[in-house]
DNA sequence: ATTAAAGTGTAACAGTTGTTACACTATTGA
DNA sequence: TCAATAGTGTAACAACTGTTACACTTTAAT
Protein backbone atom coordinates (compact mmCIF):
# COMPACT_ATOMS: atom_id res chain seq x y z
CA UNK A 1 0.00 0.00 0.00
CA UNK A 2 1.14 3.55 -0.83
CA UNK A 3 2.19 5.38 1.76
CA UNK A 4 0.06 7.80 3.32
CA UNK A 5 1.19 11.40 4.91
CA UNK A 6 -0.80 11.24 8.03
CA UNK A 7 0.69 13.73 9.41
CA UNK A 8 -0.49 16.25 7.04
CA UNK A 9 -4.26 15.26 7.36
CA UNK A 10 -6.16 17.50 9.57
CA UNK A 11 -7.89 14.85 10.92
CA UNK A 12 -5.20 12.71 11.85
CA UNK A 13 -2.37 15.09 12.60
CA UNK A 14 -2.25 14.46 16.28
CA UNK A 15 -2.20 10.70 16.09
CA UNK A 16 0.79 9.17 17.16
CA UNK A 17 3.12 8.80 14.27
CA UNK A 18 5.04 5.74 15.59
CA UNK A 19 1.73 4.21 15.46
CA UNK A 20 0.98 4.57 11.88
CA UNK A 21 1.41 1.60 10.61
CA UNK A 22 -0.47 -0.59 13.19
CA UNK A 23 -3.31 2.11 12.09
CA UNK A 24 -3.43 1.45 8.97
CA UNK A 25 -2.83 -2.08 9.72
CA UNK A 26 -5.57 -2.13 11.84
CA UNK A 27 -8.44 0.07 9.62
CA UNK A 28 -10.50 -2.16 7.67
CA UNK A 29 -11.29 0.47 4.42
CA UNK A 30 -11.31 0.14 0.90
CA UNK A 31 -9.56 2.16 -1.55
CA UNK A 32 -10.24 3.18 -5.26
CA UNK A 33 -8.63 5.45 -7.68
CA UNK A 34 -9.77 7.48 -10.49
CA UNK A 35 -9.18 9.10 -13.57
CA UNK A 36 -9.19 13.00 -14.64
CA UNK A 37 -12.27 14.06 -14.97
CA UNK A 38 -14.33 11.27 -13.12
CA UNK A 39 -17.24 12.01 -11.67
CA UNK A 40 -15.95 10.67 -7.73
CA UNK A 41 -19.01 11.37 -5.69
CA UNK A 42 -22.54 12.22 -7.36
CA UNK A 43 -24.97 15.21 -5.34
CA UNK A 44 -27.54 13.26 -3.64
CA UNK A 45 -25.46 9.75 -3.15
CA UNK A 46 -25.86 7.96 0.29
CA UNK A 47 -22.67 8.50 2.53
CA UNK A 48 -22.17 6.01 4.39
CA UNK A 49 -18.63 5.98 5.11
CA UNK A 50 -15.92 8.58 5.74
CA UNK A 51 -14.39 9.41 2.24
CA UNK A 52 -10.60 9.98 2.87
CA UNK A 53 -8.78 11.71 -0.16
CA UNK A 54 -5.56 10.02 -0.03
CA UNK A 55 -4.08 11.16 -3.41
CA UNK A 56 -3.98 13.98 -5.63
CA UNK A 57 -6.90 16.81 -5.69
CA UNK A 58 -10.80 17.38 -6.52
CA UNK A 59 -13.57 20.33 -7.05
CA UNK A 60 -16.46 20.13 -5.46
CA UNK A 61 -19.46 21.89 -6.80
CA UNK A 62 -23.07 22.08 -6.44
CA UNK A 63 -25.73 21.67 -9.04
CA UNK A 64 -28.72 23.69 -8.25
CA UNK A 65 -32.09 22.57 -9.25
CA UNK A 66 -32.28 24.92 -12.42
CA UNK A 67 -29.09 23.60 -13.34
CA UNK A 68 -26.30 26.14 -12.72
CA UNK A 69 -22.89 25.07 -11.26
CA UNK A 70 -21.92 26.67 -7.92
CA UNK A 71 -18.30 26.43 -7.48
CA UNK A 72 -17.36 25.52 -3.99
CA UNK A 73 -13.78 24.17 -3.56
CA UNK A 74 -10.78 22.78 -4.63
CA UNK A 75 -9.51 20.03 -2.17
CA UNK A 76 -5.77 18.41 -2.26
CA UNK A 77 -4.70 15.35 -0.69
CA UNK A 78 -4.49 14.40 2.58
CA UNK A 79 -8.43 15.61 3.50
CA UNK A 80 -11.87 13.80 4.17
CA UNK A 81 -14.29 14.96 1.63
CA UNK A 82 -17.74 16.11 3.44
CA UNK A 83 -16.91 14.77 6.67
CA UNK A 84 -19.79 15.76 8.68
CA UNK A 85 -22.12 14.01 6.30
CA UNK A 86 -21.69 10.57 8.01
CA UNK A 87 -23.25 11.60 11.08
CA UNK A 88 -26.16 14.09 9.46
CA UNK A 89 -29.66 12.36 9.91
CA UNK A 90 -30.49 12.84 6.07
CA UNK A 91 -26.79 11.46 4.82
CA UNK A 92 -26.87 12.42 1.56
CA UNK A 93 -23.94 13.93 -0.30
CA UNK A 94 -24.41 18.10 -1.26
CA UNK A 95 -22.21 18.06 -3.95
CA UNK A 96 -20.70 16.81 -7.32
CA UNK A 97 -17.43 15.61 -6.76
CA UNK A 98 -14.80 15.50 -9.36
CA UNK A 99 -11.22 14.38 -10.01
CA UNK A 100 -8.81 16.89 -11.07
CA UNK A 101 -6.32 14.50 -11.97
CA UNK A 102 -5.23 10.93 -10.91
CA UNK A 103 -6.89 10.33 -7.50
CA UNK A 104 -6.83 7.60 -4.91
CA UNK A 105 -9.77 7.40 -2.23
CA UNK A 106 -9.71 5.64 0.57
CA UNK A 107 -13.56 4.65 2.10
CA UNK A 108 -13.42 4.02 5.83
CA UNK A 109 -16.76 2.49 7.20
CA UNK A 110 -19.19 4.98 9.84
CA UNK A 111 -18.08 2.26 12.77
CA UNK A 112 -14.45 2.31 11.77
CA UNK A 113 -14.66 6.35 12.46
CA UNK A 114 -17.19 5.66 15.84
CA UNK A 115 -14.14 3.25 16.63
CA UNK A 116 -11.13 5.60 16.29
CA UNK A 117 -13.00 8.13 18.02
CA UNK A 118 -13.85 5.83 21.29
CA UNK A 119 -10.58 4.75 21.84
CA UNK A 120 -9.01 7.94 20.36
CA UNK A 121 -9.46 11.39 21.96
CA UNK A 122 -7.12 13.23 19.75
CA UNK A 123 -8.44 11.94 16.87
CA UNK A 124 -11.88 12.87 18.09
CA UNK A 125 -10.67 16.57 18.84
CA UNK A 126 -8.94 17.03 15.27
CA UNK A 127 -12.38 15.57 13.70
CA UNK A 128 -14.56 17.74 16.00
CA UNK A 129 -12.41 20.90 14.93
CA UNK A 130 -12.22 19.88 11.18
CA UNK A 131 -16.04 19.93 11.08
CA UNK A 132 -16.17 22.84 12.74
CA UNK A 133 -13.86 24.67 10.60
CA UNK A 134 -15.78 22.85 7.11
CA UNK A 135 -18.88 24.87 9.05
CA UNK A 136 -17.06 28.36 8.95
CA UNK A 137 -16.44 27.76 5.69
CA UNK A 138 -19.76 27.38 4.24
CA UNK A 139 -20.66 30.09 6.96
CA UNK A 140 -18.36 32.26 4.49
CA UNK A 141 -19.46 30.83 1.42
CA UNK A 142 -22.90 32.12 2.73
CA UNK A 143 -21.84 35.10 3.18
CA UNK A 144 -20.13 35.72 0.00
CA UNK A 145 -23.41 34.57 -1.77
CA UNK A 146 -25.23 36.90 0.20
CA UNK A 147 -23.26 40.35 -0.85
CA UNK A 148 -25.63 41.05 -3.99
CA UNK A 149 -23.37 43.14 -6.14
CA UNK A 150 -20.80 41.79 -8.30
CA UNK A 151 -18.61 44.42 -7.46
CA UNK A 152 -19.23 43.69 -3.85
CA UNK A 153 -18.40 39.85 -4.36
CA UNK A 154 -15.05 40.86 -5.73
CA UNK A 155 -14.39 43.31 -3.38
CA UNK A 156 -14.61 41.05 -0.72
CA UNK A 157 -13.05 38.13 -2.15
CA UNK A 158 -10.04 40.40 -3.29
CA UNK A 159 -9.93 41.89 0.66
CA UNK A 160 -9.74 38.24 1.95
CA UNK A 161 -7.09 37.43 -1.14
CA UNK A 162 -5.02 40.12 -0.46
CA UNK A 163 -1.83 41.44 1.66
CA UNK A 164 -2.33 44.67 1.52
CA UNK A 165 -2.36 47.70 -1.06
CA UNK A 166 0.11 47.63 -3.51
CA UNK A 167 0.76 43.84 -2.64
CA UNK A 168 0.63 41.48 -5.91
CA UNK A 169 -1.17 38.29 -4.57
CA UNK A 170 -2.16 35.03 -7.31
CA UNK A 171 -5.71 33.97 -8.05
CA UNK A 172 -5.54 30.34 -9.08
CA UNK A 173 -8.99 30.49 -10.82
CA UNK A 174 -9.59 31.67 -14.42
CA UNK A 175 -12.79 34.31 -14.86
CA UNK A 176 -14.70 30.93 -15.77
CA UNK A 177 -14.14 29.42 -12.16
CA UNK A 178 -14.73 32.81 -10.73
CA UNK A 179 -17.65 33.38 -11.71
CA UNK A 180 -19.01 29.89 -10.89
CA UNK A 181 -17.55 30.54 -7.63
CA UNK A 182 -19.37 33.67 -7.26
CA UNK A 183 -22.56 32.13 -9.37
CA UNK A 184 -23.04 34.66 -11.75
CA UNK A 185 -22.39 34.94 -15.56
CA UNK A 186 -19.03 35.04 -17.18
CA UNK A 187 -19.70 38.14 -19.32
CA UNK A 188 -21.11 39.70 -16.28
CA UNK A 189 -18.02 38.72 -14.08
CA UNK A 190 -15.65 40.44 -16.45
CA UNK A 191 -17.29 43.51 -17.32
CA UNK A 192 -17.36 44.34 -13.48
CA UNK A 193 -13.49 43.50 -13.46
CA UNK A 194 -12.74 45.44 -16.36
CA UNK A 195 -14.49 48.39 -14.80
CA UNK A 196 -12.91 48.17 -11.79
CA UNK A 197 -9.62 48.27 -13.71
CA UNK A 198 -10.88 51.50 -15.29
CA UNK A 199 -11.48 52.96 -11.85
CA UNK A 200 -8.62 52.52 -11.02
CA UNK A 201 -9.28 50.21 -8.01
CA UNK A 202 -7.35 46.98 -8.87
CA UNK A 203 -4.83 46.05 -11.57
CA UNK A 204 -4.93 42.95 -13.21
CA UNK A 205 -2.14 40.86 -15.01
CA UNK A 206 -3.38 37.05 -15.93
CA UNK A 207 -3.86 35.91 -12.49
CA UNK A 208 -1.70 38.04 -10.43
CA UNK A 209 -3.98 40.84 -8.98
CA UNK A 210 -2.98 43.96 -6.87
CA UNK A 211 -5.55 46.20 -4.92
CA UNK A 212 -4.57 50.03 -5.85
CA UNK A 213 -7.10 52.09 -4.22
CA UNK A 214 -8.39 49.62 -0.97
CA UNK A 215 -10.48 53.21 0.24
CA UNK A 216 -12.60 53.04 -3.15
CA UNK A 217 -12.55 48.88 -3.09
CA UNK A 218 -14.12 48.74 0.45
CA UNK A 219 -16.86 51.48 -0.61
CA UNK A 220 -18.36 48.74 -2.85
CA UNK A 221 -18.95 46.92 0.24
CA UNK A 222 -21.27 49.63 1.52
CA UNK B 1 -32.90 25.64 39.06
CA UNK B 2 -35.47 25.54 36.68
CA UNK B 3 -36.21 22.25 35.35
CA UNK B 4 -35.10 21.57 31.26
CA UNK B 5 -36.76 19.06 28.95
CA UNK B 6 -33.51 17.19 28.20
CA UNK B 7 -35.04 14.67 26.61
CA UNK B 8 -36.67 16.97 24.19
CA UNK B 9 -32.94 18.41 22.99
CA UNK B 10 -31.20 17.30 20.09
CA UNK B 11 -27.94 16.30 21.55
CA UNK B 12 -29.38 15.75 24.80
CA UNK B 13 -32.03 12.96 24.40
CA UNK B 14 -29.81 9.78 24.54
CA UNK B 15 -28.76 10.72 27.99
CA UNK B 16 -30.41 8.33 30.47
CA UNK B 17 -33.19 10.66 31.87
CA UNK B 18 -32.25 9.14 35.85
CA UNK B 19 -29.25 10.55 35.95
CA UNK B 20 -30.60 13.82 34.65
CA UNK B 21 -30.43 15.59 38.22
CA UNK B 22 -26.88 14.44 38.52
CA UNK B 23 -25.98 15.27 35.28
CA UNK B 24 -27.15 19.14 35.59
CA UNK B 25 -25.93 19.53 39.02
CA UNK B 26 -22.31 18.33 38.01
CA UNK B 27 -22.30 20.57 35.37
CA UNK B 28 -20.36 23.64 35.76
CA UNK B 29 -22.31 26.07 33.92
CA UNK B 30 -23.84 29.34 34.20
CA UNK B 31 -27.24 30.67 33.45
CA UNK B 32 -28.35 34.10 32.09
CA UNK B 33 -32.07 35.65 30.88
CA UNK B 34 -32.83 37.72 28.19
CA UNK B 35 -35.83 40.36 27.45
CA UNK B 36 -37.52 40.38 24.38
CA UNK B 37 -35.33 42.12 21.24
CA UNK B 38 -32.76 42.04 23.32
CA UNK B 39 -29.09 41.04 21.41
CA UNK B 40 -27.61 37.99 23.06
CA UNK B 41 -24.43 37.33 20.36
CA UNK B 42 -23.00 39.59 18.07
CA UNK B 43 -21.81 38.32 15.26
CA UNK B 44 -17.65 38.11 15.81
CA UNK B 45 -18.35 37.61 19.69
CA UNK B 46 -15.64 35.11 20.51
CA UNK B 47 -16.76 31.28 21.29
CA UNK B 48 -15.35 29.54 24.10
CA UNK B 49 -18.35 27.96 25.43
CA UNK B 50 -21.78 26.34 24.39
CA UNK B 51 -24.36 28.42 23.84
CA UNK B 52 -27.70 26.18 25.44
CA UNK B 53 -30.70 27.87 24.50
CA UNK B 54 -32.49 26.38 27.56
CA UNK B 55 -35.72 28.73 27.37
CA UNK B 56 -38.01 30.72 24.78
CA UNK B 57 -36.80 31.25 21.15
CA UNK B 58 -34.17 33.17 19.44
CA UNK B 59 -33.50 33.77 15.47
CA UNK B 60 -30.32 34.11 14.11
CA UNK B 61 -29.41 36.78 11.29
CA UNK B 62 -26.06 37.29 9.57
CA UNK B 63 -25.26 41.28 8.95
CA UNK B 64 -23.46 41.09 5.48
CA UNK B 65 -20.51 44.07 4.91
CA UNK B 66 -22.99 45.93 2.71
CA UNK B 67 -25.12 46.36 6.10
CA UNK B 68 -27.73 43.84 4.63
CA UNK B 69 -29.72 41.45 6.77
CA UNK B 70 -29.68 37.39 6.23
CA UNK B 71 -32.08 35.62 7.34
CA UNK B 72 -30.94 32.86 8.93
CA UNK B 73 -33.39 30.62 11.14
CA UNK B 74 -35.49 30.92 14.15
CA UNK B 75 -33.86 28.55 17.23
CA UNK B 76 -36.85 27.11 19.79
CA UNK B 77 -35.56 25.94 23.16
CA UNK B 78 -34.00 23.74 23.88
CA UNK B 79 -31.53 23.55 21.59
CA UNK B 80 -27.33 24.64 21.31
CA UNK B 81 -26.81 27.91 19.38
CA UNK B 82 -23.87 27.09 16.71
CA UNK B 83 -22.28 24.41 18.22
CA UNK B 84 -20.11 23.73 16.11
CA UNK B 85 -18.08 26.72 16.53
CA UNK B 86 -17.07 25.79 19.62
CA UNK B 87 -14.12 23.67 18.47
CA UNK B 88 -13.06 25.51 15.26
CA UNK B 89 -9.90 27.40 15.02
CA UNK B 90 -11.34 30.30 14.71
CA UNK B 91 -13.82 30.53 16.69
CA UNK B 92 -16.21 33.45 16.35
CA UNK B 93 -19.55 33.49 16.00
CA UNK B 94 -20.70 33.89 12.55
CA UNK B 95 -24.65 35.60 13.59
CA UNK B 96 -26.61 37.67 15.21
CA UNK B 97 -28.61 36.12 18.03
CA UNK B 98 -31.99 38.04 19.11
CA UNK B 99 -34.19 37.08 22.08
CA UNK B 100 -37.62 36.82 20.05
CA UNK B 101 -38.86 36.95 24.00
CA UNK B 102 -38.27 35.78 27.43
CA UNK B 103 -35.41 33.84 27.09
CA UNK B 104 -32.71 31.81 29.29
CA UNK B 105 -28.99 30.63 27.98
CA UNK B 106 -26.56 28.19 29.84
CA UNK B 107 -23.79 28.54 29.21
CA UNK B 108 -21.29 25.86 28.96
CA UNK B 109 -17.11 25.87 29.16
CA UNK B 110 -15.77 24.12 25.86
CA UNK B 111 -13.79 21.91 28.96
CA UNK B 112 -17.38 20.66 30.15
CA UNK B 113 -18.38 19.61 26.74
CA UNK B 114 -14.91 17.92 26.07
CA UNK B 115 -15.51 15.86 29.29
CA UNK B 116 -19.00 15.20 28.25
CA UNK B 117 -18.19 13.60 25.28
CA UNK B 118 -15.13 11.56 26.54
CA UNK B 119 -17.11 9.82 29.12
CA UNK B 120 -20.47 9.67 27.66
CA UNK B 121 -20.46 7.75 24.09
CA UNK B 122 -24.32 8.83 23.33
CA UNK B 123 -23.78 12.25 24.05
CA UNK B 124 -20.83 12.53 21.46
CA UNK B 125 -22.84 10.65 19.17
CA UNK B 126 -25.80 13.28 19.35
CA UNK B 127 -23.23 16.13 18.93
CA UNK B 128 -21.92 14.64 16.36
CA UNK B 129 -24.78 13.95 14.70
CA UNK B 130 -26.74 17.16 15.67
CA UNK B 131 -23.18 19.25 14.16
CA UNK B 132 -23.88 17.31 10.87
CA UNK B 133 -27.79 18.65 10.64
CA UNK B 134 -26.30 21.54 11.01
CA UNK B 135 -24.09 21.85 8.30
CA UNK B 136 -26.67 19.88 6.33
CA UNK B 137 -28.98 22.75 7.25
CA UNK B 138 -26.52 25.44 5.71
CA UNK B 139 -25.56 23.93 2.55
CA UNK B 140 -29.35 24.16 2.02
CA UNK B 141 -29.70 27.51 2.35
CA UNK B 142 -26.63 27.95 -0.04
CA UNK B 143 -28.51 25.97 -2.36
CA UNK B 144 -31.51 28.64 -2.09
CA UNK B 145 -29.36 31.20 -2.14
CA UNK B 146 -27.86 30.30 -5.06
CA UNK B 147 -30.96 30.31 -7.28
CA UNK B 148 -30.69 33.34 -9.19
CA UNK B 149 -34.71 34.31 -9.53
CA UNK B 150 -37.05 35.46 -6.82
CA UNK B 151 -39.39 33.13 -8.28
CA UNK B 152 -37.08 29.97 -8.54
CA UNK B 153 -36.31 30.56 -4.51
CA UNK B 154 -40.00 30.66 -3.85
CA UNK B 155 -40.93 27.45 -5.99
CA UNK B 156 -38.13 26.20 -4.47
CA UNK B 157 -38.71 27.46 -0.67
CA UNK B 158 -42.54 26.34 -1.15
CA UNK B 159 -42.08 22.84 -2.47
CA UNK B 160 -39.67 22.51 0.29
CA UNK B 161 -43.03 23.07 2.95
CA UNK B 162 -45.60 21.65 1.22
CA UNK B 163 -47.22 18.06 1.67
CA UNK B 164 -48.49 18.13 -2.00
CA UNK B 165 -50.57 19.99 -4.85
CA UNK B 166 -53.78 21.61 -3.27
CA UNK B 167 -52.84 20.90 0.25
CA UNK B 168 -52.48 23.74 1.91
CA UNK B 169 -49.36 24.43 4.47
CA UNK B 170 -48.43 27.56 6.59
CA UNK B 171 -45.54 29.42 6.40
CA UNK B 172 -44.81 31.40 9.85
CA UNK B 173 -43.30 34.06 8.29
CA UNK B 174 -44.34 37.63 6.76
CA UNK B 175 -43.31 38.83 3.71
CA UNK B 176 -40.92 41.38 5.69
CA UNK B 177 -38.97 37.82 6.90
CA UNK B 178 -39.47 35.70 4.03
CA UNK B 179 -37.71 38.80 1.90
CA UNK B 180 -34.62 38.50 4.63
CA UNK B 181 -34.10 35.14 4.38
CA UNK B 182 -34.06 34.76 0.96
CA UNK B 183 -31.68 38.13 0.83
CA UNK B 184 -34.01 40.14 -1.32
CA UNK B 185 -35.91 43.42 -1.63
CA UNK B 186 -39.54 43.05 0.48
CA UNK B 187 -41.23 44.84 -2.58
CA UNK B 188 -39.58 42.36 -5.13
CA UNK B 189 -40.48 39.77 -3.30
CA UNK B 190 -44.33 41.18 -3.01
CA UNK B 191 -44.45 41.45 -7.17
CA UNK B 192 -43.33 37.86 -7.58
CA UNK B 193 -45.74 36.61 -4.71
CA UNK B 194 -48.72 38.67 -6.71
CA UNK B 195 -47.43 37.15 -10.43
CA UNK B 196 -47.53 34.20 -9.01
CA UNK B 197 -50.93 34.39 -7.94
CA UNK B 198 -52.19 35.79 -10.67
CA UNK B 199 -50.75 32.91 -12.56
CA UNK B 200 -52.82 30.36 -10.92
CA UNK B 201 -49.42 28.61 -9.49
CA UNK B 202 -50.23 29.40 -5.78
CA UNK B 203 -53.08 30.49 -3.52
CA UNK B 204 -52.42 32.66 -0.31
CA UNK B 205 -54.49 33.66 2.19
CA UNK B 206 -52.68 35.57 5.39
CA UNK B 207 -50.11 33.17 6.43
CA UNK B 208 -51.32 29.77 4.69
CA UNK B 209 -50.35 28.99 1.30
CA UNK B 210 -51.30 26.30 -1.39
CA UNK B 211 -50.26 25.08 -4.69
CA UNK B 212 -52.46 24.91 -7.56
CA UNK B 213 -50.07 24.29 -10.28
CA UNK B 214 -47.01 22.41 -9.19
CA UNK B 215 -45.98 21.65 -12.83
CA UNK B 216 -45.69 25.28 -13.67
CA UNK B 217 -44.23 26.00 -10.40
CA UNK B 218 -41.74 23.65 -11.25
CA UNK B 219 -41.04 25.19 -14.77
CA UNK B 220 -39.72 28.17 -12.40
CA UNK B 221 -36.72 26.11 -11.36
CA UNK B 222 -35.52 25.03 -14.75
C1' DA C 1 -63.19 51.92 20.74
C1' DT C 2 -59.46 54.34 19.22
C1' DT C 3 -54.95 54.97 18.01
C1' DA C 4 -50.44 53.53 16.81
C1' DA C 5 -47.76 50.25 14.71
C1' DA C 6 -46.93 46.60 11.69
C1' DG C 7 -47.76 44.49 7.52
C1' DT C 8 -49.28 44.44 2.60
C1' DG C 9 -50.25 45.94 -2.44
C1' DT C 10 -48.67 48.48 -6.04
C1' DA C 11 -46.50 51.77 -9.26
C1' DA C 12 -42.64 54.17 -11.83
C1' DC C 13 -38.14 54.35 -12.63
C1' DA C 14 -33.17 53.38 -12.17
C1' DG C 15 -29.67 50.12 -11.95
C1' DT C 16 -27.55 45.71 -12.39
C1' DT C 17 -27.09 41.38 -14.37
C1' DG C 18 -27.98 37.74 -17.88
C1' DT C 19 -27.93 36.36 -22.70
C1' DT C 20 -26.03 35.91 -26.97
C1' DA C 21 -22.77 36.67 -30.22
C1' DC C 22 -18.34 37.31 -32.05
C1' DA C 23 -13.42 38.72 -32.35
C1' DC C 24 -9.25 38.20 -30.38
C1' DT C 25 -5.31 36.19 -27.50
C1' DA C 26 -2.96 32.59 -25.06
C1' DT C 27 -1.91 27.91 -24.25
C1' DT C 28 -1.28 23.22 -25.36
C1' DG C 29 -0.29 19.12 -27.84
C1' DA C 30 0.85 16.87 -32.05
C1' DT D 1 5.30 25.22 -36.16
C1' DC D 2 0.69 24.69 -36.64
C1' DA D 3 -3.76 23.68 -35.34
C1' DA D 4 -7.02 23.07 -31.89
C1' DT D 5 -8.69 24.43 -27.70
C1' DA D 6 -9.33 27.30 -23.82
C1' DG D 7 -9.66 31.70 -22.10
C1' DT D 8 -10.65 36.75 -22.46
C1' DG D 9 -12.74 41.41 -24.00
C1' DT D 10 -16.66 43.57 -25.43
C1' DA D 11 -21.20 45.06 -27.26
C1' DA D 12 -26.40 45.36 -27.61
C1' DC D 13 -30.35 44.19 -25.75
C1' DA D 14 -33.63 41.78 -22.65
C1' DA D 15 -34.92 40.58 -18.17
C1' DC D 16 -35.03 41.03 -13.51
C1' DT D 17 -34.50 43.28 -9.16
C1' DG D 18 -33.91 47.35 -6.13
C1' DT D 19 -35.47 51.86 -4.66
C1' DT D 20 -38.69 54.98 -3.28
C1' DA D 21 -43.05 56.39 -2.38
C1' DC D 22 -47.64 56.11 -0.83
C1' DA D 23 -52.28 54.14 0.10
C1' DC D 24 -54.47 50.69 2.34
C1' DT D 25 -55.41 46.80 5.73
C1' DT D 26 -54.66 44.26 9.75
C1' DT D 27 -53.09 43.72 14.36
C1' DA D 28 -51.95 45.05 18.95
C1' DA D 29 -52.09 48.06 22.84
C1' DT D 30 -54.22 51.45 25.78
Amino acid sequence: MKKVDLAACPVCSKLDINDEEAFLDDLKCTIKAYGKNELIIRQGDVCDALYMLTQGSVKTEMITENGNILGIEIIKAPRPLAPAFVFSDNNHFPVDVTALEEVEIMKIPKTEIMRLMMTNPDFMSSFMTHNANRTQFLTNRLQLLSIKTIKGKLAHFLFENSQGEGKPFEINRNQTELADFFGVARPSLARSLSEMVQEGLISINKKEYIILNSKGLRELLV
